[in-house]
RNA sequence: GGGUUUAUAGCUCAGUUGGUUAGAGCGUUCGGUUCACAUCCGAAAGGUCAGAGGUUCAAAUCCUCUUAAACCCACCA
C-alpha cells in the first residue's frame, strides 16, 4: 500500500486524475455501462465566449453543472454534459479590434474584411485553446467528443436553416425602422443589449421660431434640426387651440413644418408639457410620428455625425458640436428661453459603453407579434412566438427554479418589441440573403441556404449572435455529418443525439434569462415544435466579499485559477456551492474558500485514519454486519444522509445537500464514530466488524460526495480496491440499504432513541445551568447541578461513549451502566425534583395547559393531512411516514402531558 | 412609473407546503492536543428573526402597513 501524505494536495493530483477520467471514455454516454430502461439525463453547456479567459461566472456554472452531471451519471442515467464555446460575434470583434489598435495601432478597416476576420479567427482560436484547458481545469465532466463552437459548418448549417425557415413563415422581414444603432460599433443593437447610465445634462427650454405660440424643452437640441411635430397631452387646457395647426419654421437650414399633435404619454408637468416631436431619433418619437402620418428627417447618421438633411451648416459635425453650435445661434436669435441642469438616463452600447444613437435603418427583424400556423407544430396554431414562449412556461412545460423568475420571464415577454438580428460587424454568420441590384428600384431579393446561380451579391450583414445561440440545445446535438440526411426535416428528427432533446435541465445565471433561456424557448419552439429543456435552473451572480460586482475598472476581480492555485479545485467548488440559495448573489472570498480546502483536508484524513487502520483495505459494498449500538447508530445516520442528499440533489437543493453531507462527514463520522471505532478495535471481537463498517461508511460517502468535490474523492478511491473508476459508481439508495435488515423503525426507536437520550442529557444539563444565571430562585440546586456538570465535562462524555461502544447490543439487558451516564441520569431526576418545589403550580398549570392546547392543534392538523389523500398519493413515502412519525410522538407527549397535568392536581 | 427581491449571531449566509429550545461557516473568548487531521479537538459567549399590526392552538415562515437596501423592465422629450 502506499504512503497517505498527511495532508491532501490537490496540485499533485487534480490533472492526472482528470486525465484518468477522460481517458476512460466515460464521459461520453455510449461508453456508459446502462441498463436497458436508463433514462437520459442532459446539460448543454451554456457556451463561455471565446474572448478570452474565464472567470467567476463560469466557475460557479461549471461547479453547478457537473454537480448535476455527476450525480445523475452515478443514479445510472445515460448522462450527457455537452461543451462548447461562443464566437460571441460584438464581443469577440470589439475585442481584437482594441488589441490591433493598441499593438498595430489600426482599425479593421485598414486590414479590410478578409484580413481582419482571419485575426478574429486566429483569437477565436486560441481563445477557445485556453477556455477548453480552463474548463478541465474545474473538474468538468463534460463529453469532449461532442464540443461545438457556435461557427462550426453544422451549427452555421442550423442557423441558415432557422433564418429560411423563419423568412418562409413571415417572421422575418426586412424594414426601414428606428433601431439602437451604436456608432463605435457601427452596427445596430437589440433592445437587451441597450444599457443605461445616469449622467449630467442640460435641459435647453427654446421656441422654434419668434412667431411660434410656445416653447418646447429638450436635452438634445441639434436633434430638433429633425422635428416634424409637436406632441402635447389632449387634456392639457393650455395647448387645446393649437391642437392640428401646422407651423412653418427656420432654424437656419431652410423651410420645416411642425404639427401639433396629441399623445397620451406627454407629461404635461415636464418642461413646458410640450414634445418636439423628432421621429428619426427616438423610438417613441417614430411611433408618434407612425400614428400621425409624419415626415421623418434623418439628421444624425451611421456614423455618428449630422447629415447634410441637417442643413449644410451642420453636415459633417459630431453631435456634439452641432449641439453647441444649434445652442448658440437659438441665443443669437433670441429664442433660447431658459437651460438648466438636469439628470439624464443616457442609453449606452452594453459592449463598449458607446452612446446609442437611435435612428431610422433598414434591417432585419424578428416579428414577434404575428400569428402564424406551422404544420406539424403543436404550438404553433394561429399563434405568436411570443404567445407560444409563454404558453409553454405558463402551462409549465418548463419550469424556472427559482419560480419567482418565471414572472419577470412573462414581463419581459409582454413588453417584447420586434427583435433586429442584422448586425453591421464582420464577425458572425453572414446573413443568408442574396441579392441583385441592390439598393435599385428593380432590386430582386433571394433568401436560401445557398448562394443562387449567376450573379447575386450577399447581404454584407451578420447575424446576432444570440440568434444562433437560441438555436444551442439542438444544433449541438445534430449529427455532423448532415449530407447524409434527405432533407432538412430528416436532419432534425434523426440525428441520433436527439435523443438527449429536450435537455434536462438548462444551468445558468439570471442575468442572461431574456438573451438567451427566452430566445432559446422562442426558437426552440418554432423549429422543433418542442421545449428547448425542461428545466430552467438560475444560480445567482458572484460578487466580491463586499457584495460588489467584480469589474475591471474596481479591480475587485477574483480570478478562479488563483483559488484553485491556492486552494485546489474541490475547495472551490464546495466553497461556490454552499451556503446559497438559487437564484440568490453570493459573495466569494479567500477566507470562504479556505473552508472548503480544511474540509476536503478533512474528509482526506478521515480516510487516511481508516486506510492506515484496518487490518484489510477492500471496498465493502453490502451493508455489513453491526455488533454495537454505535455500529446501528452510524449506520442509520447514513442511511438518513443518504436519503436527505438524494432527495435535495433531486429537489435542486444543492447547497442543503452539502450541509447535510458536510454535518455527517464532520460530526458524525469524524468527532462520533471514528474515536468509538478506536476504542471497539481495542476488543479482538469487534476488529473485523468495525473494519467493515468503516470501510463501507467511507466508500458510500466517497459516492456521495463525489458531485460535489471530484478529485479528491476520486483520489481516495483510488486507494480502495476498486476495479472501476469512482465516476461511475452506483449512488447509494437508501431503500436498498435497508433492504432485508428490518430495521427500518428499530432504528428510529430503539438505536437512535437512546444515543439521542443521551445527546439531551447533555442539553438539559446546559440549559438548567443557563436557567441558573438569571434566576436566583433556582439557587439550591446549583450544587446539585456543578457537581454533575464536572462528570458531565469532556472526559465524562468520553466515558460515555465509550460506555455506548461497550455496549454490546444483544446484552443491553444484562449492560449495567456503572459510571458518568447512571450518574447523570440520576443527577438530572434529581434536579427535577427539587425544581418541582419551586415551581409555581398555578403558574405551570397555566403552561401546561397551553401547551396541551398546542399539541391537540398540531395532532388535529396533522391528521387532517393524512386524512387528505391528495397528499398520501402525492408526497413520496419518506415524508409521509415522517409525519406519522411526528404524529406518533406528539401524541405520547399529550399523554404524558396530561398525565403532568393530573398530578399538578 | 411597473415589477421583483432582500433585511436572521460581529461578518457571510442557510432555514423545504407554519410545528420541539431558530442553524452553519468564519471570527471572538477559554481550554486542550505525541498515536488520522493545528488545514485539529472540546467548550463558551453572541439573535426582540428590520419595525408595527393581523390571521392561527402555534409565525422567521402567511396577510397588511412602515422603514432601509439591491436588482430587473419601461422611460426620461
Amino acid at each position: 500500500m502506499k504512503e497517505i501524505p498527511k495532508a491532501y494536495n490537490p496540485k499533485e493530483v487534480e490533472d492526472a486524475i482528470y486525465k484518468k477520467w477522460e481517458e476512460s471514455g466515460y464521459f461520453n454516454p455510449d461508453n456508459l455501462k446502462l441498463a436497458d430502461n436508463a433514462d437520459y439525463f442532459s446539460i448543454s453547456m451554456p457556451p463561455p465566449n471565446r474572448t478570452g479567459t474565464l472567470h467567476t461566472g463560469h466557475a460557479i456554472m461549471l461547479a453547478y453543472q457537473d454537480l448535476m452531471t455527476r450525480f445523475n451519471r452515478l443514479m445510472g442515467k445515460r448522462t450527457l454534459w455537452l461543451p462548447g464555446t461562443d464566437h460571441a460575434a460584438i464581443a469577440t470583434q470589439t475585442k481584437v479590434e482594441k488589441i490591433l489598435l493598441e499593438k498595430e495601432k489600426k482599425t479593421r478597416h485598414d486590414l479590410g474584411k478578409e484580413k481582419f476576420l482571419q485575426k478574429v479567427n486566429e483569437y477565436a482560436e486560441e481563445s477557445g485553446k485556453i477556455i477548453n484547458q480552463q474548463v478541465r481545469k474545474m473538474g468538468s465532466s463534460c463529453d469532449w467528443s461532442r464540443e461545438r463552437y457556435t461557427l462550426d459548418e453544422g451549427l452555421s448549417q442550423v442557423v441558415r436553416y432557422a433564418f429560411v425557415k423563419m423568412y418562409e413563415a413571415g417572421l422575418i422581414e426586412r424594414d426601414y425602422r428606428i433601431v439602437n444603432w451604436c456608432p463605435r460599433c457601427n452596427s445596430t443593437l437589440s433592445d437587451d443589449e441597450v444599457e443605461y447610465k445616469e449622467v449630467k445634462a442640460k435641459l435647453y427650454t427654446f421656441k422654434y421660431s419668434k412667431d411660434f405660440p410656445f416653447a418646447i424643452a429638450t436635452t438634445r437640441p441639434e436633434t430638433k434640426l429633425g422635428d416634424t411635430a409637436v406632441a402635447v397631452n389632449p387634456k392639457d387646457k393650455r395647448y387645446k387651440k393649437y391642437i392640428g395647426k401646422i407651423y412653418a419654421i427656420d432654424l437656419g437650414h431652410g423651410q420645416q413644418e411642425i404639427k401639433i399633435v396629441t399623445e397620451e404619454s406627454v407629461d404635461p408637468d415636464f418642461g413646458t408639457g410640450a414634445l418636439g416631436v423628432t421621429p428619426a431619433h427616438s423610438i417613441i418619437d417614430y411611433e408618434i410620428a407612425q400614428k400621425n402620418k409624419l415626415p421623418l428627417i434623418k439628421v444624425i447618421g451611421e456614423d455618428g455625425k449630422m447629415t447634410i438633411e441637417a442643413g449644410k451648416d451642420y453636415a459633417g459635425l459630431t453631435v456634439e458640436k452641432a449641439r453647441d453650435k444649434f445652442v448658440a445661434w437659438l441665443e443669437e436669435q433670441g429664442l433660447m428661453e431658459k437651460v438648466e441642469d438636469t439628470k439624464q438616463n443616457l442609453s449606452i452600447c452594453y459592449r463598449c459603453g458607446s452612446a446609442i444613437e437611435p435612428l431610422p435603418s433598414l434591417q432585419w427583424f424578428v416579428r414577434v407579434n404575428k400569428k402564424v400556423t406551422l404544420k406539424g407544430n403543436k404550438f404553433f396554431k394561429n399563434k405568436t412566438i411570443r404567445e407560444v414562449a409563454l404558453q409553454v412556461v405558463k402551462e409549465r412545460n418548463i419550469k424556472i427554479i427559482p419560480e419567482r423568475f418565471e414572472k419577470t420571464y412573462y414581463q419581459w415577454l409582454e413588453n417584447l418589441r420586434d427583435w433586429c438580428i442584422s448586425r453591421q460587424i464582420w464577425f458572425g454568420h453572414p446573413i443568408p440573403v442574396w441579392y441583385k441590384n441592390k439598393g435599385k428600384k428593380n432590386e430582386e431579393i433571394f433568401v436560401g441556404l445557398e448562394k443562387p446561380k449567376g450573379d447575386w451579391e450577399q447581404d454584407g450583414d451578420t447575424l446576432d449572435t444570440w440568434f444562433s445561440s437560441g438555436l444551442w440545445t439542438f444544433s449541438t446535438l445534430m449529427d455532423k455529418n448532415f449530407s447524409e440526411y434527405k432533407t432538412w426535416e430528416d436532419w432534425l428528427k434523426n440525428s441520433p443525439d436527439m435523443q438527449f432533446h429536450p435537455t434536462t435541465v438548462m444551468e445558468t445565471g439570471y442575468d442572461i434569462l431574456f438573451f438567451w433561456v427566452a430566445r432559446m424557448i422562442i426558437q426552440t419552439t418554432f423549429l422543433l415544435g418542442d421545449i428547448p429543456f425542461k428545466t430552467v435552473y438560475l444560480h445567482g451572480l458572484v460578487r466580491d466579499e463586499r457584495g460588489r460586482k467584480m469589474s475591471k475598472s474596481l479591480g475587485n476581480v477574483v480570478d478562479p485559477l488563483d483559488l484553485i492555485e491556492k486552494f485546489g479545485t474541490d475547495a472551490l467548488r464546495v466553497a461556490m456551492i454552499s451556503g446559497t440559495a438559487a437564484g440568490m448573489d453570493g459573495r466569494l472570498y479567500d477566507e470562504k474558500v479556505e473552508g472548503g480546502r480544511n474540509f476536503v483536508n478533512k474528509l482526506w484524513n478521515i480516510s487516511r485514519y481508516i486506510l492506515t487502520s484496518v487490518n484489510e483495505v477492500h471496498l465493502v459494498e453490502k451493508r455489513p454486519e453491526t455488533k454495537t449500538l454505535a455500529d446501528e447508530w452510524i449506520l442509520a445516520k447514513l442511511d438518513k444522509v443518504i436519503s436527505e442528499t438524494t432527495m435535495d440533489l433531486e429537489s435542486f437543493n444543492f447547497s442543503g445537500a452539502a450541509d447535510a453531507l458536510r454535518e455527517f462527514t464532520w460530526s458524525d463520522l469524524a468527532d462520533w464514530y471514528l474515536e468509538i471505532s478506536k476504542l471497539q478495535r481495542q476488543n479482538s471481537k469487534l476488529v473485523e466488524s468495525t473494519d467493515k463498517i468503516l470501510l463501507y461508511v467511507l466508500g458510500k460517502l466517497l459516492i456521495l460526495w463525489h458531485p460535489f468535490i471530484p478529485f479528491v474523492t476520486e483520489e481516495i478511491w483510488s486507494n480502495l480496491e476498486s476495479k472501476e473508476l469512482l465516476l461511475v459508481q452506483q449512488w447509494p439508495s437508501f431503500a436498498e440499504a435497508m433492504e432485508g435488515t428490518g430495521l427500518n423503525d428499530k432504528i428510529n426507536n430503539e438505536i437512535l432513541y437512546p444515543f439521542w437520550k443521551f445527546e439531551e442529557i447533555v442539553m438539559t444539563i446546559r440549559n438548567l445551568r443557563a436557567d441558573f444565571k438569571v434566576d436566583p430562585a433556582k439557587k439550591v440546586a446549583v450544587s446539585i447541578i456543578s457537581k454533575n456538570l464536572e462528570k458531565i465535562k469532556l472526559d465524562e462524555q468520553k466515558e460515555a461513549i465509550m460506555f455506548l461502544a461497550r455496549l454490546d447490543k444483544l446484552e443491553v439487558e444484562k449492560a449495567k451502566p456503572k459510571n458518568s451516564v447512571s450518574h447523570v441520569l440520576e443527577g438530572v431526576g434529581e434536579i427535577c425534583l427539587h425544581l418541582e418545589g419551586l415551581v409555581d403550580i398555578k403558574k405551570e398549570k397555566e403552561r401546561i395547559e397551553s401547551e396541551i392546547d398546542s399539541v391537540a392543534g398540531y395532532i388535529k392538523s396533522l391528521e387532517l393531512k393524512l386524512k387528505n389523500k391528495e397528499f398520501v398519493k402525492k408526497a413520496p413515502k419518506e415524508v409521509v411516514e415522517k409525519e406519522e412519525f411526528k404524529l406518533k410522538e406528539q401524541k405520547e407527549k399529550l399523554e404524558k402531558l396530561e398525565e403532568q397535568l393530573k398530578s399538578l392536581k
